[in-house]
DNA sequence: AATCATTTGTTTACATTTTAACAATGCAAA
DNA sequence: TTTGCATTGTTAAAATGTAAACAAATGATT
């Protein structure tokens, strides 16, 4: 249906449409207009009725966009055919928060395995997700298919890790460590903490978040 | 000395570029070149010195940059001249990981207080810092004089308690929650855990990836 | 029936970010 | 000394992302 690469931004908006229109759904919505949709996640009208335009979504003039086969729609664009698995590579305590976090997972991502290499976590279950030891690594993500890695693994051991991670058929990476990855054979996506919070704190300068104010004013 | 504002993603880089250059000092070396700079990162050369040409930095030619005044620059820059203090409001999985991720903190940011309405954790002190109930924000906000927070709150809680923050003198905020949020005297900083990992399966089933490869090959 | 108001879909313009191009500089070697 | 080369700093172009503008459609109102 789609025969190109939807833009980054639109992709990750569309992850936050289907969220709130699955809100909206259960509270008894069946239609939204783009400028209520738009509000939900405090963005422009014009920026929803484009990101549909992209996905081939079709609203209904004066009736809006209908709910179901929207979220039907995002489903079909960002979910694989079957199931996606997901690892978590490195349990300490930020991969162990994500696990609790995503172990309610309603979608087609499933988390499937975690890895480390403390023997008092490797053969644990927490939270239903079995802990194996960092060597299997291959092994399991092989057996079970698994194609997207969460790698919260100490830095110094990030980069032989990630590689070894697309060794093993996974596709996708995110790196939650500081340290900065080049995969060749896999999408990657960083999130990096400490520059996040460095970045907040120059734009909360009393100075800089006075010329920011500004600048978002003359923007309106 | 900077009278503008920088570009968000110059800033993310500066933050970078210090961590990897206070490395580079560690191991002996005293000046870097662009080219050098920018493989520790996995980006281009020019990047980095068009990030340096803005924040006002000069290097030698056919030395590179001193790296010790370089990180001195990059402080000046993003620290602020004070401390900025930080709070962390929520303090289940994710916030008393990102706690204990934090807690060694070397630079101008300073951990200084975490929030919760469990009464297990509230006058417990973890790591160091005290969790104080979340009734208690405005008062220990402003008696610390605390300007960053870090939202970990659920996802029902979060627009409510993000006006509480700025209300109490908070400046910057970063958003882990689900939520999304809009402030309107503070700097926003959103970061959505589901968003970017439907994203990477997105962008990492198999059909797009080879268009997302193919994509960067054509750009080289 | 004619006009108006509303809302979509698309094109065009603007802003931001990245990349490329290249002049300027000055060390090294012939 | 002079040529060549490596490296910086800056300007220009390209790519990406966002916002505006507006035609088209259709229901509501007079």
């Amino acid at each position: 249906m789609i025969a190109e690469l939807l833009p980054e931004r639109t992709v990750e908006r569309l992850s936050k449409y289907r969220r709130v229109l699955s809100r909206e759904l259960e509270n008894g919505m069946d239609h939204i207009y783009s400028h209520d949709l738009a509000k939900l996640l405090h963005i422009t009208p014009v920026q929803v009725r484009r990101d549909l335009m992209l996905i081939g979504h079709t609203g209904t003039l004066r009736k809006g966009y209908d709910i179901a086969k929207l979220i039907k729609l995002i489903g079909e664009i960002i979910d694989c055919s079957g199931i996606q698995k997901v690892a978590i590579v490195g349990l300490g305590q930020l991969g162990m928060a994500l696990l609790n976090y995503l172990q309610n997972n309603k979608n087609k991502l499933h988390l499937t395995a975690a890895f480390d290499n403390n023997p008092e976590k490797i053969g644990h279950i927490f939270q239903g997700i079995p802990c194996y030891d960092e060597q299997q690594l291959k092994e399991v993500v092989e057996k079970e298919k698994i194609t997207i890695g969460i790698l919260t693994v100490p830095a110094n051991k990030a980069v032989e890790m990630s590689h070894r991670m697309t060794d093993s058929g996974i596709l996708g990476i995110i790196n939650y460590t500081p340290a900065s990855l080049k995969l060749d054979n896999a999408f990657l996506e960083e999130y990096d903490v400490i520059t996040s919070l460095e970045k907040v704190a120059y734009f909360s300068k009393p100075f800089n978040l006075d010329l920011y104010k500004k600048l978002i004013q003359s923007q309106q």
